[in-house]
DNA sequence: GTGAAAGCGCTAACAC
DNA sequence: GTGTTAGCGCTTTCAC
């Protein structure tokens, strides 16, 4: 590999010249520059990241960390991130943590190692306190996915609620009754979120849910399979589904047709999330589109941006997801037959 | 940050020390280690990964080039790979190359100026002739998806042939015999391979292949739906599609779903790939399995072993597809109605 | 066994 | 304008 030196030597000038070529800074004579510039070119020097990030005490890097790049919603996050970072000329690096706290905290360490500026990720696991331990410790750390109150102006976030009650809004509007829905075991704070979101807006309806009008499972296609067969086999009526997720939607979609309950001609079902598999589905899932690109690519600009000025403006960073009518959902009078 | 300094003086020991008992290597006294081992605990210490990589001459690294990690394809090989490289104690810069050789260079060249040591690509656009100068020069690059025959040891492909193959000798056996075939209009070379493979399957059945029963179009979706409506309103006569991939399969089926031909029960379609968007269609989708993730793990390691050692054994690395028999190809026999 | 010193490739004062 | 020097944090001879 070339160095500075190389070059200043063939160029017959001192490394600081030539330092200050590459970065287009300081004062450097018109004919020299061109002469190192030449030289540059020729040798096909590149600087040394490590030797700069050594003597910058930064390293242009920006990490990410998420459960899983190979899941959809995590592929789409770092993408988003990659972009927003590839324009302010820095690097990616991805860090999959998956499944534990620990796992978490073991990427945040190694990320600090390789001297990260900045992080953007995505904890499951991790509670409220550590986090904010953590962000204190770290100026350009940022969350995504996740709203934590102590901390607002680090949070890139999505208001789930609003979004679920958007989506309620919507099959109510489409004349639905009997409504039933299913959201996950394990409630995280998006689940009790977007529960509530549609809570509310079936109230203000004055459609009451019955507890046993809602399933809960694992929020994967199995689990919402095995949520609405469970609802069917309790002899539960309803014409359209609330889900917490897509997975969960194209489970449920699934089932209902190996029942013989065609959707949507039978039953309404409205996801939340619109994955790529959305659109893969037959019939196209109707879902609530939650931009993870944008986020991510709003969030690395801000992690970036905290990482060199610190300064830790109070501006919050709420997006809102938006609905995408596609096949699943019609209006209930269209109904033929009815489950139950 | 605190740093090896640090650490020594508070051990009240040298720097060598320290560094001694970090890296696990060289003599130290048993009790002097545990002092010191302590400090660190205390103090919270990490190496400074950059300097290591100064001093070092190598950064444990490990570059992946890919279109765009977004596309579910790529994230289980960025996922792949870093599995791997997590357990070698590397990192993963990702670095998403989309649409151009010059994209594709950039980011070798961005990769380089980082002192990556190993690198995992995947290239669409660069030239055979490009790549082999490529990987002269950078003995940890290793091309996954792509065999290019001066370098078969830096190459990690699937046998898309032998795939084919096999895709139209499953078609065969459940009795078809008006077969259709969608591949891409631009032909890559897995296109190549792939319907010259459908080929070979066909012809020495005795089964012809007509280019009227073959679509040409772009390979997604949309594609895929463009090209059995023309292959129908062409009034071809046909009870299986062969195609290209999974995405144009989906769109296959979408299709013919809207011309009010079932799948499977009219027509039975295969892809090929096994995105996890073949499991949510309906029906779910008979196809190729594509051993994304142990490939791109496997390539990972290659190229961490090829940038330690250099030693460019004459093995290959060839993987194989396999069949996955879900609900998207049924015996022609049981065919009712025949469209054409 | 342990420490001192040099140097990895680069940048940033500070001279000239 | 340009060069000299010191030093970022670490590893690695080489003394002792």
């Amino acid at each position: 590999m070339i160095t500075i030196k190389d070059v200043a030597r063939v160029a017959g000038v001192s490394p600081s010249t030539v330092s200050r070529v590459v970065r287009g800074e300081g004062k450097v004579g018109k004919v020299c520059r061109a002469k190192v510039q030449k030289v540059i070119d020729e040798l096909g020097y590149r600087p040394n990241i490590n030797a700069q990030a050594l003597v910058n005490q930064k390293s242009n890097t920006l990490g990410v960390i998420m459960p899983n790049v190979s899941m959809s919603f995590f592929g789409a996050l770092a993408c988003g991130a990659e972009q927003a970072a590839k324009e302010q000329n820095y690097r990616v690096v991805i860090s999959n943590a998956f499944g534990s706290e620990k796992a978490e905290m073991e990427a945040i360490d190694s990320l600090m190692q390789h001297r990260c500026d900045a992080i953007v990720m995505h904890s499951a696991h991790a509670s409220d306190e550590v986090l904010c331990k953590l962000a204190d410790k770290i100026p350009g750390l940022v969350f995504i996915n996740r709203f934590i109150p102590q901390i607002p102006n680090r949070c890139v976030w999505l208001d789930n609620n609003l979004g679920a009650q958007e989506a309620a809004r919507y099959i109510l509007s489409k004349g639905h009754i009997d409504i039933a829905v299913i959201t996950r075991e394990v409630m995280n704070s998006d689940a009790k979120l977007r529960f509530e979101g549609i809570k509310t807006a079936l109230n203000s309806a004055g459609v009451s849910l019955n507890e046993t009008n809602v399933g809960r499972r694992d929020a994967d296609m199995a689990g919402g399979r095995a949520a609405v067969r469970e609802l069917i086999s309790n002899g539960v009526k309803f014409s359209a589904v609330l889900v917490y997720n897509d997975n969960m939607a194209i489970g449920v979609i699934h089932e209902l047709h190996a029942c013989g309950i065609q959707v949507p001609q039978d039953v309404s079902v409205i996801g939340f999330d619109d994955l790529l598999i959305s659109v893969a589905c037959l019939p196209q899932l109707t879902t609530m589109h939650y931009p993870v690109e944008e986020m991510a690519s709003y969030a690395a600009k801000l992690a970036i941006e905290l990482s060199e000025n610190s300064i830790s403006s109070g501006r919050t960073h709420l997006f809102m997801p938006h609905l995408v009518e596609r096949g699943s959902v019609i209006e209930a009078t269209a109904i033929e037959t009815e489950i139950g």
